[in-house]
DNA sequence: AAAATAATCTCATTATAAGAGATTAATAAA
DNA sequence: TTTATTAATCTCTTATAATGAGATTATTTT
């Protein structure tokens, strides 16, 4: 009632409403938590996302071949999130689990997402995320942000160091749908364990392994 | 419009309210996805389950010790869905990942739920899943139904031979709130590995869990 | 460039949700 | 066990918001 400014009778048919429908139950003490109709509905999404079925085997390859953690970030417009991940160790450096937010401003994934995209909507999240994008060294002015975003462009791949979770390395390739990135696939290794070689071999393969990603979603999709 | 019956600017509004709140998103060709609000809200879900918190180290545990499936299934009432899952092996026997939902009527983990059900909550549900209880050899008469489950109860844990999944033997027990079962806890295991010794063994690893899961829990919740 | 189709908007009507208050159930105190 | 207190649920009127017909604008297709 404080939160929201509704009374106790709509509130009590709110909640009935959510509870009837298995979006909302209540727990223990009169408390009330999310219910299983979003659980069901993550499984469906997850079944249902032909992204996560192709992309799934190159996780699975990429974290059998390297001590790292894969990840499947997807592009939403205006945020990222993690759909997919697999980690090769039990405790990985950095943990992003399905439905985890990522910031916009900052790391690998972000970067490898803005590279791509048309400069019309790029530059609103370039002024928006300013302050961050210089804080991990992007550059200071647009220009050179924008100068920056046009490397790893035709490099094709974003590596950032520490820039999401301190102590990881990122190395991000996007997932183009009509050449516009729609996802962004991403090897996450301990700091100690990167070397330029390592980093390059990764860079590499997480480039095409993206590649391969977006020419099936492609086909899948058209 | 053919499946709902509404016209079309009412739809048109719906699905641009479900698109602008996240909950559903547009793909390529004029088609529709659950969206990223559903993926968000199964990742609160999770993060604020206790009862996922508590088994998860038990499910670790128990998955390092034998080559099995571990499941923690929630009851819902009128259903029962596994809420968190890990596996021993990359491809296991049973695959249930947390939000696919669970037969009620057949299996191990729906066995020891209803034979913690008072009597008044049991009673409709031997009615509704008599054939499946009856298929899958738990018994003919209603009378001979709720003795098997009396059964369950005395020893503190249900026993299935591939009744869900062809050639998967089930062990669980239930995790109880406050005397009632608000869950249980699972072991899958391959058939073949199955032998009398190690299902005991197994069986009362599990109760033992699930007794100490449900203590916690209520720890917690209180 | 024109035609056809799909997407989005406007507005009057209708249906539905909101809140006030009453009633019933559940819990705590005597 | 009874009474007092609090919480949960229900009923009904009013006000609000959703609906669908049709018009308008954008997007493809020819």
């Amino acid at each position: 009632m404080n939160e929201l400014g509704y009374t106790r009778p709509t509130l009590y048919r709110y909640l009935k409403s959510l509870k009837d429908s298995g979006f909302v139950m209540s727990t223990r003490g009169g408390r009330f938590a999310l219910g299983p109709r979003v659980v069901e509905m993550d499984y469906l999404s997850r079944r249902s996302d032909p992204l996560i079925a192709i992309a799934t085997p190159h996780l699975e390859r990429l974290t059998a071949a390297y001590p790292c953690t894969a990840l499947i970030v997807r592009w939403y417009g205006d945020k990222i999130l993690c759909v997919a991940s697999i980690a090769s160790t039990v405790n990985p450096v950095s943990s992003y689990p399905r439905g985890r937010p990522m910031p916009m401003g900052r790391g690998a994934i972000a970067r490898s997402i803005m590279a791509f995209l048309p400069k019309q909507r790029l530059m609103p999240l370039v002024t928006r995320y300013a302050a961050d994008l210089r804080s991990v060294g992007v550059g200071d002015a647009p220009d050179d942000i924008l100068a920056a975003l046009k490397r790893v462009r035709r490099v094709g791949v974003a590596v950032a160091f520490g820039e999401v979770t301190p102590g990881a390395v990122g190395i991000a390739a996007p997932i183009l749908d009509a050449g516009y990135p729609s996802a962004s696939l991403c090897i996450t290794i301990a700091g100690q364990h990167a070397n330029g070689e390592l980093i390059d071999r990764i860079s590499a393969e997480v480039r095409e392994a993206a590649r391969q990603i977006s020419a099936a979603a492609e086909r899948e999709t058209a």
